[in-house]
DNA sequence: CAGCCTCGAGTTCC
DNA sequence: CTCGAGGCTG
């Protein structure tokens, strides 16, 4: 098939086949690349082709094909599926584990809404284990499938979705002109049982369980493929509509259904926690005749006006819960522990298992999470599993917390072996050898390796290229590993990233021609790097790996400062106060180690004093502003300026900033008028809760805040109000009544 | 000061 | 996805 004779020896009939081959292999070559995440040639190979391609085009311009290799440039946009983004984000769920969680949920649900003990309604219903999908009707037409990807952005698979016989094309009369309809794809046991026969009799891959089956079957890029495969769909929630469907969840259902959507027909309402509990044990007691898989059940509030009080929290709804059934158990042999060592120094003790199906997946890896664990304490002290530790050599039961993460439940010490001694976690770190501790109160110990150690040096650089921090295309975790250890091109701090392509000039051999690159994905590395230079302030800082600032605390330091200047230069103004601060913070310690002792406590104390007194007012000031700043206290701080202050790691740091344009902080362009403002509530609220008022104030921007300060834009007093409303009026401070307050926010109450 | 909620950091397999 | 812990609220 392969013609491998030189441009020039090549027929017109040969070269016309040459390029057929050509396209076809690239192409999956691409999709290898760029679906797949793993490449089936080097780029170098990847190069040589299209280097062949172009040849044998110059040679027989006409033959040239119309999806010619030659015409997508650099890295192919060949993805798998175009993205796209919800209009309504599509949420995940909080689980409930046992039957105290769902009393607590329900609990929460009356506390936040004030409803005491009046009635409260939920459906529940089976959560169906397949793949969430959202559909997009337009005047009753099918537009558009996406699948949930991360919750704000999916997967355009519309052309697949067509092909599942449940999936109506149209609507009818009388649908919302507007409707997405939500729902999960899944495949029931008969039809994973006949597939997977077929595909064995085919000589094809089968799949491990049904969900599997239902994932791999609708994200083929072929329609047509999917359209072979027995998919259903169950609808059971809803995003962006032009006009409601239903007061209540259940008649959302049933409007659902008139579409002539399927919908779960175990889906019961339920009047009281009782009845949900009820509900949940029969659906349960029928989980093995139903044909299909399922995970758990499914509770929501019914009545959506108060569904949409209850609103939602950073990623789940407050109105509802899954109640998950006990997770699949396996038992396999402990084969070893081994002891990786994280971003942050942290030592984590992982198990290395004999393969074993667990819940349709073979699993050889799990979580041990820390030394106490295995040895069989908990985190307060107190032994669990009745205190057995873990050793290798034992048959140890494996479940898969949330279906997802192995971890090791449980040990059967009539099976141990004679031979098999309790685990010594190292005291130093496997990869450095430095001492690791354990800081007292804390669960886990630590290499003090710091970046000496080669281990956190790389989990760290993983770390800087990573989603949330600069994500660099080309750039992930398998390239810095081979850049770190690479000698002649060598990535060892984030700063070196930055000086690459200069580096890479400058050598004997270029990157072009080694560690599998080739010239077109050594520039677009390149490119993709250029691009990261340009980074808003919050990502740098989340990119710095700092312990304590993740993503959600980076972009609340950044917003504070607004520039890496201003937050340099307050730190650096704060540090005497932060090194008095941790002064303190030992003092007292050591002063609760010496209980008993007055000498001791006395000397704490002068000790303490001693440290704050020598305290320039100027650095004081700055420092209280850190730790009052939103998001952020004693600990974050004191990590940031630890950070900051280390000679070491704030010349790398440096180096780092001065390859960069660092932006500022977007300034948070809202329309509501109190987007920015800082709100106090205070007194009795009639027509919602406190923390209903918080979540709306919040939702649109507003910062609401405990007491009345300067810093208080305005304050919401309900009857009863008393020194805050005296202080408010004290500082002349706007003071609204609750419907003032409503109507400055536009509407009657909480709107969609 | 206690409990709640959210965030951070850890992990697996596809 | 879960656990532990930091920060905020009542």
């Amino acid at each position: 098939m392969q013609d491998d004779r030189p441009v020039d020896d090549l027929d017109e009939a040969a070269a016309r086949a040459e390029l057929a081959r050509l396209a076809e292999r690239l192409a999956r070559a691409d999709l290898a690349y760029h679906r797949d995440d793993a490449p089936e040639i080097t780029d170098a190979e990847y190069d040589a082709l299209k280097a062949r391609n172009r040849a044998i085009e110059a040679r027989f311009p006409a033959l040239k094909r119309t999806d010619s290799p030659s015409d997508k440039v650099g890295a192919p946009l060949a993805e798998g599926f175009a993205k796209v983004r919800h209009a309504v984000r599509m949420l995940s769920l909080e689980n409930a584990f046992e039957p105290a969680d769902v009393i607590d949920f329900a609990q929460r649900v009356r506390r936040y809404l004030g409803l005491g003990d009046g009635p409260l309604a939920f459906t529940a219903e089976p959560k169906i284990d397949g793949l969430s999908l959202s559909l997009r009707y337009e005047a009753g037409v099918l537009t558009q499938a996406a699948t949930r990807g991360d919750g704000e952005v999916g997967e355009n698979v519309t052309p697949n979705a067509r092909t599942v016989a449940d999936i109506p094309h149209r609507l009818p009369a009388g649908a919302p002109d507007l409707l997405e309809v939500r729902g999960e794809v899944y495949m029931s046991h008969a039809d994973f049982a006949a597939l997977n026969a077929r595909q064995a009799g085919r000589g094809e891959r089968t799949f491990a369980n049904p969900r599997n089956a239902a994932a791999g079957s609708l994200r083929q890029l072929d329609a047509a493929v999917t359209a072979s495969r027995p998919l259903r769909f169950f609808a059971y929630a809803w995003g962006a509509l032009s006009a409601p469907l239903a007061a209540t969840q259940s008649g959302a259902l049933e409007r659902l259904s008139q579409f002539g959507f399927p919908t779960n027909p175990l889906t019961a309402l339920c009047p009281t926690t009782e009845a949900m509990l009820a509900r949940y044990a029969a659906i349960e007691r029928d989980r093995a005749s139903l044909g299909y898989d399922i995970d758990g059940v499914v509770y929501k509030v019914d009545d959506l006006a108060l569904q949409q009080r209850l609103g939602v929290r950073s990623a789940t709804p407050r109105w509802a819960i899954a109640h998950k059934f006990a997770a699949e158990l396996a038992w396999t042999r402990l084969a070893a522990i081994d002891v990786q060592v994280g971003r942050t120094g942290a030592l984590s003790p992982v198990a290395r298992l004999d393969p074993v199906t667990v819940g349709g997946v073979v699993v050889s890896n799990a979580t041990l999470h820390n030394e106490d664990y295995i040895a069989g304490r908990g985190a307060d002290g107190r032994p669990i599993r009745g205190g057995r530790d873990i050793r290798v050599g034992d048959r140890v039961q494996v479940f898969r917390a949330g279906d997802v993460i192995p971890k090791v439940a449980d040990v059967d010490l009539s099976l141990r072996p004679g031979d098999a001694a309790p685990f010594a976690f190292p005291d130093r770190c496997p990869r450095c050898g430095s001492p690791a501790v354990r800081e007292p109160g804390d669960a886990v110990r630590r290499c003090t390796g710091g970046l000496i150690c080669p281990a956190q040096a790389v989990e760290k650089l993983k770390h800087f290229v990573s989603r949330g921090a600069f994500d660099i295309e080309g750039l992930g975790a398998r390239q810095i590993e081979m850049f770190f250890a690479d000698e002649l091109l060598p990535i060892r701090e984030p700063a070196d990233i930055f000086t690459l392509e200069a580096r890479d000039a400058a050598n004997p051999v270029r990157l072009a021609d080694r560690l599998g690159y080739g010239a077109v994905s050594a520039r677009n590395l390149f490119a993709a790097i250029a691009a990261a230079r340009r980074v808003p302030l919050a990502r740098l800082l989340f990119g710095l790996g700092i312990r304590h600032l993740g993503e959600v605390a980076s972009a609340d330091v950044a917003r504070h400062y607004g520039s890496w200047e201003a937050l340099t230069a307050a730190l650096d103004r704060a540090r005497p106060a932060a090194l008095a601060h941790r002064a303190a913070d030992e003092a007292e310690a050591a002063e609760r180690a010496a209980a008993g002792a007055e000498g001791r406590r006395a000397r704490a104390r002068a000790v303490r004093d001693a440290a704050t007194m020598g305290v320039p007012v100027e650095a004081a000031e700055e420092w209280r502003d850190l730790v009052t700043a939103d998001g952020v206290g004693p600990v974050v701080a004191l990590s940031l300026s630890d950070a900051l202050a280390n000679p070491r790691e704030r010349a790398s740091i440096d180096r780092l900033v001065a390859e960069l344009r660092v932006l500022p902080p977007e300034a948070r362009a809202e329309a509501s008028p109190v987007a920015g403002r800082t709100v106090v509530f205070t007194g009795t609220l009639e027509r919602m809760t406190r923390a209903e008022a918080k979540a709306r104030a919040e939702q649109l921007g507003a910062k609401v805040a405990g007491s009345v300060s300067a810093r208080t834009d305005y304050l919401v007093a309900g009857p009863g109000a008393g020194s805050k409303a005296r202080d408010a009026e004290r500082l002349g401070i706007p003071v609204l009544d609750e419907a003032g307050w409503l109507a400055l926010i536009g509407g009657e109450g909480p709107a969609p």
